[in-house]
DNA sequence: TTGAAAGCGCTAACAC
DNA sequence: GTGTTAGCGCTTTCAA
C-alpha cells in the first residue's frame, strides 16, 4: 500500500502538500502546477488513505453504526438504503449491527461502540427498549439518533407517523364497511405500538365506532406472535370481521392462523397491515399494507447525526413526507352481508 | 477516552508493562502485583483501547467483511450467526455489506476494501459472479473466501454440498411417485445453479426418469423470477406435477403464481425448495424444504481467513456436516391418479 | 506557496 | 520484571 510519503517522494514535494491536496482542504493554496504533479503520483501509486492513520490523526473514523433488530427483516431494507446513500455522500460508512448483539454488557457492544470505531449511532431498539440503557455512556460521547422508537420529538429521536399510518389502515376498513374491527399490536414495552394503538382507537372512534377490547392483542411484530393473535381474535364468538395489524410480519403470521382455523381472506375477514415489503406481495392473499417512509427516515436521520458531529446542536426529526401510503392487494374486501343460518 | 498511559500513571507503571498485561500477550512476564495494580486501574478508569492506535501500529483492523447480495434475504441469517459466533471468538467484529455495494469502480468498495478498514472479506457474490473480480486487488494482499459460489475445491472457496441438497429434495418428489418433474434454477451464471441442476439430473436418471427439458427454467432466485418460472411451467400443456426450486425465495415466487393459475399446491403440483427460511413456515401452503449448512459454512469460512490472517496456507472448505435435511410441510403430497375425463 | 516537525494511541524491540 | 523509545500514516500548526 502506497503511503503519503510515498506520493511525495514521487512528487518530489513534502508529505504535508501531498496530504492538503488529497484530503482537498478547501483553504488550500497549492499552485496548479505541483497539484497536478501530486495528483498524478498519487494514481499512479493508486494511493489510497489508511484509515487508522486517518482516524488516529483526527478522532474520527468515518464510519457510523446502524443498528437493528434483525438484519434480516424485508422492512429494513428501506432504512438501510436511505442512510447508505445519506452516508456516502459524505464519505461515511456504514456498519450495520444487530440489536441483540448490544445486549449491556455485550463483548460485541463493547468492540463496537466502545473503541473509537463509530462516530454516532443510528439505533432501532425494536422490542428491546432497555438497549437504550446499554449505550447510554457512548451517547454521552457521540451522537445518538433513535429510530422511531421514543416519542416523537424526543432530541435525537427520529420517528415516522406510526399514528396517521395506521389511521390510513384503519379508515381504508371503515370505508369497505368494516365495524367489528380487530387490532393486533406490538409489546407493550415497545413505544410504537402506544402509537399504533392510538391511531386505530382515534379512527374509529372518529367514525363512530365502538372498540372491543376482547378483540386487541399485544403480543408483538413476529409471524409467530401474529398466529398467536389471530388464534385469540378469531376463536372467540364475537369475531372481528377485518383486522388491522400493526406490522406486516405479523401479518403474515396472522393470514396462516386464518387459513388453519378455516377462516377465507378476504371473504370473511379482511386484513390490512403497517408496513410494506416483498413479502407482502408474495404472500396468499397478497397483503394490503400502508407503506412507510424508511428510506425517508433514514435519510434524513443520517443528515441529522452527520450535523451533530460536525457540532451543531440536537433536533429532533419527524418524518412526514411522503405521507404513509395505502397498497390495495387482496387481503381486504368490501363487508358482505352476514351469513343468515 | 482513558488512553494507555492515562492507565500507566494511574498505576504508577510504564505504558508498555500495561500493553503487555492488557493485551495479554503469551510470553509477558509481570509481577501478580504490578498485574493487579495494572488492571485495577485500567477497571477504575474504564480503560478501552483505542482501535485505531490498534490497527495503526499493528496493521490488523480485527475487522472482517462479509458481503452478501441481499441483507435482508432470510436464508443468510444463520450465514450471518455462523460468521459472528467464530469471529467473536477470535476478537474479531463483522462488517456487513452489500454485493451490489462492490460493483467494480463503486466508491464503497474503495472504502470498505481498499483502506485498511478490513483484514479480509468473506464474499457470497449471488447472481453477480463480476464482483469477483471487482476485488481481484484486494485479494492479492488480503485472505478472501469466496462462499458457496465458485466450483467446490477452488482455493479460497468454501462451498456446501448443494449437489446432495438437491438430490434430497429431488427423491422426495420421487419417493412420493412423481415422474413429471420440472426443475426452477438460477440464472445459468450462478454456479450454485450447475451444481444443483447437476443434482437434480442425477437423482432422475438414478430413479430411471426422463428429464423433459420444457420442464426446467433458469431465470434466478428471486420471488418475482419463480413467478416467471412457475407460468412457463404451468400454461403448457406438458404440466409438471410436481416441481423442485433451486432457492426457497423463488418457491415463494411459485406458490403465488400457481395460486393465479388455479393449480392448487400440493393437489394438484407439488413444490420443494432448497434452503429454509421463516418465510417457508409461513407461506401457504408452508413450503417442504430443505435446509443447508449455513450456519457451519459461516463458522468455517470465518475460521479459514482467520488462519489466513495469521499466515497459513489456503485450503477449500467443503462443509457437508450436518448434510442437507429434509424438512417436510404442506407444499408437497403424493401423486395422486391423473383426472379422467 | 511549500516544508519541517509534533503527536494522535499503541506495540515491540531493546536496554536495564 | 520493568522502562525507554521508535515508529505505524496521517493532519496541522508553525516557520520559512
Amino acid at each position: 500500500m502506497a503511503t503519503l510519503s510515498d506520493v511525495a517522494a514521487r512528487a518530489g514535494v513534502s508529505v504535508s502538500a501531498v496530504s492538503r491536496v488529497l484530503s482537498d482542504a478547501p483553504e488550500t493554496r497549492v499552485s496548479d502546477e505541483t497539484r497536478e504533479r501530486i495528483k498524478r503520483a498519487a494514481r499512479e501509486l493508486d494511493y489510497r488513505p489508511n484509515s487508522a492513520g486517518r482516524a488516529l490523526r483526527s478522532a474520527r473514523s468515518n464510519v457510523v453504526a446502524l443498528v437493528v433488530p434483525d438484519l434480516m427483516n424485508a422492512i429494513f431494507i428501506e432504512l438501510v438504503r436511505g442512510v447508505e446513500d445519506a452516508a456516502i455522500q459524505h464519505d461515511y460508512l456504514v456498519l450495520m449491527g444487530r440489536t441483540e448483539d448490544i445486549e449491556p454488557g455485550d463483548e460485541r457492544a463493547r468492540k463496537l461502540l466502545g473503541e473509537g470505531r463509530v462516530d454516532a449511532l443510528l439505533l432501532q431498539p425494536g422490542d428491546r427498549p432497555h438497549v437504550v440503557d446499554a449505550i447510554a455512556g457512548f451517547a454521552q460521547t457521540k451522537p445518538v439518533v433513535i429510530l422511531n422508537s421514543v416519542e416523537a420529538n424526543a432530541p435525537g429521536s427520529a420517528t415516522m407517523p406510526d399514528e396517521a399510518g395506521a389511521r390510513t389502515a384503519v379508515r381504508h376498513l371503515i370505508e369497505l364497511g368494516h365495524e367489528k374491527i380487530g387490532f393486533v399490536g406490538g409489546v407493550p414495552e415497545n413505544p410504537t405500538n402506544a402509537r399504533r394503538a392510538s391511531g386505530f382507537r382515534s379512527e374509529m372512534a372518529a367514525a363512530g365506532l365502538e372498540v372491543d377490547e376482547h378483540l386487541t392483542t399485544d403480543f408483538g411484530y413476529t409471524p409467530d406472535e401474529g398466529v398467536r393473535a389471530a388464534e385469540q381474535l378469531l376463536s372467540g364468538d364475537r369475531r372481528p370481521t377485518a383486522i388491522f395489524v400493526a406490522n406486516v410480519n405479523a401479518a403474515i403470521g396472522v393470514l396462516s392462523a386464518a387459513r388453519r382455523l378455516g377462516v377465507s381472506v378476504p371473504e370473511d375477514l379482511s386484513v390490512v397491515a403497517l408496513h410494506d415489503s416483498w413479502t407482502a406481495e408474495n404472500s396468499w392473499p397478497p397483503l394490503t399494507t400502508v407503506k412507510m417512509p424508511w428510506y425517508e427516515l433514514g435519510q434524513r436521520a443520517f443528515d441529522e447525526v452527520y450535523r451533530r458531529i460536525r457540532g451543531e446542536t440536537p433536533t429532533s426529526i419527524v418524518v412526514d413526507d411522503p405521507a404513509p401510503r395505502l397498497i390495495v392487494r387482496e387481503s381486504t374486501a368490501r363487508l358482505r352481508a352476514p351469513r343468515q343460518p
